[in-house]
RNA sequence: GCCAGUGUAGCUCAGAGGUAGAGUACUUCCUUGGUAAGGAAGGGGUCAUGGGUUCAAUUCCCAUCACCGGCUCCA
């Protein structure tokens, strides 16, 4: 007998070789209907997976993130099976879990898959479920693998199983088709009632370019018909607020292909918004001691030489700007640093001078690849919130606190709490790809990691993730569908203040190089506005709403009265149009609502009798009738209200 | 850059090898209203661009461009 812990704490006697299906089945049929993977000591492991020593274990259901993960590797197993039956010449990658859903590699030789035959795989995988396929386990020995995969003739198979390790080898098998595999998966394949392939894509084989391009079919399966009908709906909810549709609708932005790809068009609504945006952030970077500066939007090709960013990425950049002059080149900047290096360098700096910060919303252009661009959030010419400090290597801790700070003011002024702090590391095993002393390295990372723990915010970290000239805390948020997108940005520096030879003065009559922080808090006012509106879906705080109040006169009778409110509100800052259009006060009232004004004053007979307003709020409807000043109280105590959010 | 898909009116989208459609927006007229769509008439398209097949191409084929979903990349 053997002694199972549950999470509760509380303990059951078993037989040896007893199984997490079994367990389950001990407590109720119910649980044994509902357990698609169990946790034994930690390990996630397969529900017949015979347990023949004391453990602590965990029975996963479809509300648990294991449970779903074993659902949908098996449900790439069911994919891979139906692709083998339908198509027997084909070539298997890898078909892991993904958090939505699975995926599976696949190499179809010459025929081109295309959307049309997935309905068939589907049915097929339908098919083999109901069958009640059972996933079965067996060890293999390196040499049988090897020897199985060559046979058979799947060319990436053999070559996941030589970076493999003799003993550690196992296969699964489902019906006819036998996968190398680590598993674990569920019992069998009676519990995956509803499947949807969701789309097809290529991807290189191991993720190198350099590979050969396989074909990725993507699915999401679901133990109920119901949950996919839900899913499926959720997404097309998430849709809705995708900020290229609300960008359209409200007027926000446009691009065009006669001034070229990637290169957004702000509409008046929009440059307003983000000029708001923009004084937001000045202020706020006012009163923490930063100075704002101009620069050009070129610079010679040596400064960026000297940068080391023209070794890097010059080949792929816009190309240089040639000029009467031979000889003579200059890049369009895709960076602000080394120009304000150049100011930094305008004069001797005392060390009394540290910290500098210099401030700039710089335009900056990057030639990303066509295919990376993406609505506001991936383009090729945007404006970062950039600034710079130069500070003593002993104020650097605390510079990089403050830089937290006013990012996490930023994100609280505007209600963002879904974000994650990412620590992006040099990859250690990859280090030619980096610029810099190890030792420069070391103090840096050092620095974020500890900066980032004294302001208590929980972290990931990245290996591999960082910048070639350092490491970087990144704040990171999804946009409507879950994709992530790195929207602030602090990056320490050590390599271009000696690249630029920068130096200070020091209290020791010495000159001392002095360290540089780069930092965004919004990354760039394209990404972040774009993120904005999927987070909001297009519903902006009341501050920084283009249009904050709609006047509805309620005839034409009474449009007079309705410009006349309009100028008592924007002589209070209220930004606030009349609709004055031949239509009825219902029709006014729909169309302003769906174009996401905060509020509406509807005017008629009554209201400019008494010299009155109609007050009716976004989402919340009519507010009541008072007069046009006591509103512009009310809405501006709103207003002051959003923006004074305390530290 | 690579793989797959899409491109028809300002917007959202039908359509078919033989004279181009709807809803909405726009213009004009009627209506003058009380909290999420009042009524009528009218204007508007080189069917993304360039080639090819055909008596005939917006429709079929090829190329290019842009957009969309991924992969790679992201200073």
């Amino acid at each position: 007998m053997i002694n199972i812990t549950f999470p509760d704490g509380s303990v059951r006697q078993y037989e040896s070789g007893v199984t997490g299906y079994d367990i389950a089945k001990s407590i109720s049929p119910r649980l044994a209907a509902d357990v698609l993977a169990v946790g034994v000591n930690g390990e996630t492991v397969d529900l017949n997976r015979p347990v023949t020593a004391d453990a602590h274990i965990k029975l996963y259901k479809w509300d648990d993130p294991e449970g779903r993960h074993a659902f949908w590797h098996s449900s790439s197993h069911l994919l891979a099976e139906a692709l083998q039956e339908l198509y027997p010449d084909v070539k298997f990658g890898i078909g892991p879990a993904i958090e939505n859903g699975f995926y599976y590699d696949v190499d179809f030789g010459e025929h081109s898959l295309t959307e049309a035959e997935l309905p068939a795989i589907e049915a097929k995988m339908l098919e083999f479920a109901r069958e009640k396929q059972t996933f079965v386990r067996r060890d293999v020995s390196k040499e049988e693998a090897l020897k199985t995969y060559t046979e058979k003739g799947d060319p990436y198979k053999c070559e996941l199983i030589e970076d493999l390790q003799d003993g550690t080898i196992t296969f699964y098998t489902l019906g006819k088709f036998t996968d190398l595999c680590r598993g674990p998966h569920l019992a069998d394949t009676s519990v995956i009632k509803a499947i949807k392939l969701t789309a097809i894509a290529g991807a290189y084989w191991r993720g190198n370019e350099k590979n050969k391009m396989l074909t990725r079919i993507y699915g999401i399966t679901f133990p109920q018909k119901k949950l996919l009908d839900e899913y499926l709906q959720m997404l097309e909810e998430a849709k809705k607020r995708d900020h290229r549709k609300i960008g359209k609708e409200l007027e926000l932005f446009a691009f065009s292909q006669h001034v070229g790809q990637g290169l957004p068009l702000w509409l008046p609504k929009g440059a307003a918004l983000r000029e708001r945006l923009e004084n937001f952030l000045k202020k706020v970077q006012k009163s923490h001691g930063y100075q704002q500066v101009i620069t050009p939007h070129i610079g010679q090709k040596e400064l960026y030489v000297t940068s080391g960013h023209y070794a890097k990425y010059g080949a792929d950049s816009f190309r240089p700007i040639k000029t009467p002059v031979e000889g003579e080149e200059f890049l369009l900047k895709p960076m602000n640093c080394p120009h304000h290096c150049e100011i930094y360098k305008t004069k001797p700096r005392s060390y009394k001078d540290l910290p500098l910060r210099l401030a700039e919303f710089g335009a900056v252009y990057r030639y990303e690849q066509s295919g990376e661009l993406h609505g506001l959030t991936r383009v090729r010419g945007f404006t970062q919130d950039d600034a710079h400090i130069f500070c003593r290597p002993d104020q650097l801790k605390d510079e990089f606190c403050k830089v937290i700070d006013i990012v996490l003011y930023i994100f609280r002024t505007l209600d963002f709490k879904d974000f994650v702090a990412q620590v992006s590391l040099r990859d250690p095993s990859n280090t030619e790809k980096y610029i810099g002393s190890d030792e420069n390295w070391d103090k840096a990372e050092r620095a974020i990691i500890e900066a980032a723990a004294e302001r208590g915010l929980k972290t990931v970290v990245e290996t591999g993730e960082a910048a070639f000239y350092g490491p970087k805390l990144d704040f990171m948020v999804r946009d409507a569908i879950g994709r992530k997108w790195q929207l602030g940005t602090i990056q320490v520096d050590y390599n271009l203040p000696e690249r630029f030879g920068l130096e200070y003065i020091g209290a020791d009559d010495k000159r001392h190089r002095p360290v540089m922080i780069h930092r965004a808090p919004f990354g760039s006012m394209e990404r972040f506005v774009a993120v904005l509106i999927e987070h909001t879906g297009g519903k902006f705080p009341l501050w920084l709403t283009p249009e904050q109040v709609a006047v509805l006169p309620l005839s034409e009778k009474y449009n007079d009265y309705a410009v006349a409110v309009q100028q008592v509100l924007e002589q209070q800052d209220i930004r606030a149009f009349v609709d004055d259009r031949n239509e009825t006060i219902g029709k006014k009232i729909r169309e302003n609502e769906l174009k996401r004004i905060p509020y509406l004053l509807v005017v008629g007979e009554k209201e400019a009798a008494d010299n009155k307003v109609a007050v009716r709020k976004q989402g919340e409807g009519d507010k009541g009738v008072m007069s046009t000043d006591e509103f512009a109280q009310l809405f501006n105590e709103e207003v002051n209200k959003q923006l004074t959010i305390d530290n």
